[in-house]
DNA sequence: GGCCGCCCACAACCTCCGGTTATGCAAAGC
DNA sequence: GCTTTGCATAACCGGAGGTTGTGGGCGGCC
C-alpha cells in the first residue's frame, strides 16, 4: 500500500470527484484516475462505484475512512517535524502563546525586545494549550507561554511569575475607595455576570468556586475566551472573573478590577523543549516577559 | 515522504544495520543503502551517522522514532483491514475468545458444531478483550466471546448467559455436605489463597471485595490468568476466586467449588460487528455455546 | 600479521510505477 | 442541440526502486 494511494483515496473522499482530487494533489486527472484503479485492483475490491459517470464511496471505503484520515494526519505531523528539524531555524525567536496573553504580554514583550535588539526576527502565533504542546514537540515553535500547567512530560516548563484571579466590572461599578480591597466571592451572588466556558484548568477552578455562590450569579452570556468577557464587561454587560492579564488588557479606564477573595493563584509558564537549551536571545526575551508581566500585575 | 522510506527507516532502527533491514524487507542491501541515502538527502539531515562502517542513529532519528512506529502500526492495521475486506472469508466461522474460555467453552462448542455440521470450517483464536475488539473491527475474526463488558460502541454485544463467581479449593478441603452452600467471603480470612492480578473488570471487582476481608487472606502466589490459579489450586496451593467457567475446567475431581456469598454475577458476552448480521452457521454456533455454557454452569 | 567475514557504498543496468498530453465518451445542464 | 463536466483510455516518458557485481574499511580469529 503506497502512501500516494492513501492520499489520493483521502482526497477523492473529501472532494467527491477524481478531477478535484487530482487538482488537490497537483497531478493530472488521468494520473489520479489510473492510480485509483490501480489501488482498487490491488486491494481486490472497489473503493467507489461509478454511477452515471460520478463516484460514490462503497461501504468498504467508508469503513477505511477513519483509519486513512488518522494516517494522513500522522504523516503530515511527521513531515512538519522533519521539515523543522531539517533547516535549523534562521529565526532565533519563535514564540506561541494562548490568545489571552497575545495582545498584552506577547505583543508588549516583543516590542521591548525589538527596542533592545532592533533587527531581531521573531515568529509569533497563538494557540490553545494542547495545540501548543504539539507545536513545540513538532518544532514549529520554540517557546510557549501559557497560564495552564500542562504537565507535559517531554517539555520543560518554567514559572515566570504568579498573579491572582481578578473580578472586573464596568467603570463606576464600585466606589473608588473599595477598589484596593479584594471582593468576597459571596458578593457575586445574584449579580449580572459573563459566564466563562473555557475548558482549561483555570476555567474549571472558577466554575467550581462560582457554583458555591448562592443565589447564583445571573449569567445571560457565556464566552469561551477571557478577552471576549473583558469586552462585554467594558460594554456594561455585567461582571466577570478573569485571569490578571486579561483584567489589565485594553484601556486603563475600560473596566474596574478587584482581586477575588478566595485567593486563586494564576501562574504564567514558559514552555520549551528540554533538549536544546535556550539561546541568549530567547533568554533575554523571557526576561522581558517576566519583567513586563510583573510590571503589569503591579500597576493599578 | 514515501512509505517505503518510513518502513526502511524503521527496519534499520530496529535491526541496527542496513543489511539486516534489507533482509527484513526482502530487498537487496544496495537497494536499502541507496534508499536510505535518498531519504536522508530528501530530508536534509542525516538519520544515521556512519561511524567506523557501522550505523548509529542521530538525535533527530530518535525524535522521529515514536511517530514512525505509530504510522507503521496504523498502516499495518489498515492493510489487515483491507485484506480481510478484499476476500470475503470463505471460512464461515471465525471465533476468538479470552484464554479463560478457550479450553472449555470454545473447544466444547466447536466439537459440538462439527458433530452437527461435519464439514464446517472454523478459525479459532484467543485474545484479551482489548485486542479482541481490535480484531473484530479489523475483520480478522467475526465473533468474540468474553466475560467482560467492553462497552465498545462500534460492536454489538449480546448476553449469552449469566453465572456467578466461584471459590475453588483443593479436593477434600470442605466437608462433602457443605459443597452445595455458598461460601461467605469472610470465611476466606487468613486462608491460603492464590492472588488474581487480572486487569479486567471482574479482576478489579474481586480485588475490591477481597480487600475488605480481615484478617486478609494469605497470598503467596499471584497469577494473571484464571487457569493458572485453577492449576495451582488443584495442586493444593490454596483457595482461589475465579469465574464459573474456569472453576469447571479440567477433571471433575481436580478441585472443589462453592459459590461466593456476596453473589457476584459473571456475564458471558458474544460480540460481533453490527453491519453484517450473523449467518445461520454463526447463529447455530452461538446457540451451542449458550447451551453448553448453561449445561456447564448447572452441573456439579 | 594475514586472512576472513561483515557491513556499507558505488557502478551499471533494468523494469515498471507514476506521471504527462491528447482524445473519446457518457451524462447533466442550459 | 450544444456545451460543460467528469471519468476512462491510449501512447509516451523519466526516474524511482529494484537488481547484480565489486571494492574498501573495520573487527575478530587463527
Amino acid at each position: 500500500m503506497h502512501l500516494r494511494y492513501i492520499e489520493l483515496f483521502h482526497a477523492v473522499l473529501t472532494t467527491g470527484s477524481i478531477t478535484a482530487a487530482a487538482k488537490l494533489l497537483n497531478i493530472s486527472q488521468p494520473a489520479a484516475s489510473k492510480a485509483l484503479q490501480h489501488a482498487e485492483d490491488r486491494l481486490g475490491f472497489a473503493l467507489f462505484s461509478r454511477v452515471r459517470g460520478r463516484l460514490q464511496a462503497t461501504p468498504q471505503a467508508l469503513l477505511m475512512r477513519d483509519r486513512i484520515e488518522k494516517i494522513i494526519q500522522d504523516v503530515h505531523d511527521l513531515e512538519r517535524l522533519t521539515k523543522n528539524m531539517g533547516q535549523p531555524g534562521n529565526c532565533p525567536l519563535r514564540v506561541t502563546c494562548t490568545p489571552t496573553l497575545a495582545l498584552t504580554l506577547l505583543a508588549g514583550a516583543t516590542t521591548l525586545l525589538r527596542k533592545a535588539i532592533p533587527d531581531v526576527m521573531a515568529e509569533l502565533s497563538t494557540q490553545h494549550s494542547a495545540a501548543m504542546c504539539e507545536s513545540l514537540t513538532l518544532r514549529d515553535t520554540d517557546i510557549g507561554l501559557t497560564l495552564q500547567d500542562t504537565g507535559h512530560q517531554n517539555l520543560r516548563q518554567r514559572v515566570l511569575c504568579r498573579g491572582q484571579v481578578m473580578v472586573i466590572a464596568p467603570p463606576g461599578w464600585w466606589p473608588e475607595k473599595e477598589l484596593t480591597q479584594p471582593l468576597p466571592i459571596e458578593a457575586l451572588a445574584n449579580q449580572p455576570m459573563i459566564g466563562i466556558t473555557v475548558r482549561d484548568a483555570l476555567g474549571r477552578a472558577l466554575h467550581g468556586h462560582l457554583a458555591q455562590v448562592s443565589p447564583a450569579p445571573r449569567i445571560a452570556v457565556s464566552v469561551q475566551t477571557y478577552q471576549l468577557a473583558h469586552a462585554l464587561v467594558a460594554k456594561g454587560e455585567g461582571l466577570a472573573v478573569v485571569d490578571p492579564f486579561t483584567a489589565r488588557c485594553g484601556d486603563a479606564n475600560s473596566v474596574q478590577m478587584r482581586p477575588l477573595k478566595p485567593h486563586l493563584e494564576v501562574v504564567l509558564y514558559a514552555m520549551h523543549r528540554p533538549d536544546n537549551p535556550l539561546d541568549p536571545v530567547q533568554k533575554r526575551f523571557l526576561d522581558l516577559v517576566r519583567q513586563l508581566a510583573q510590571k503589569m500585575l503591579a500597576q493599578r
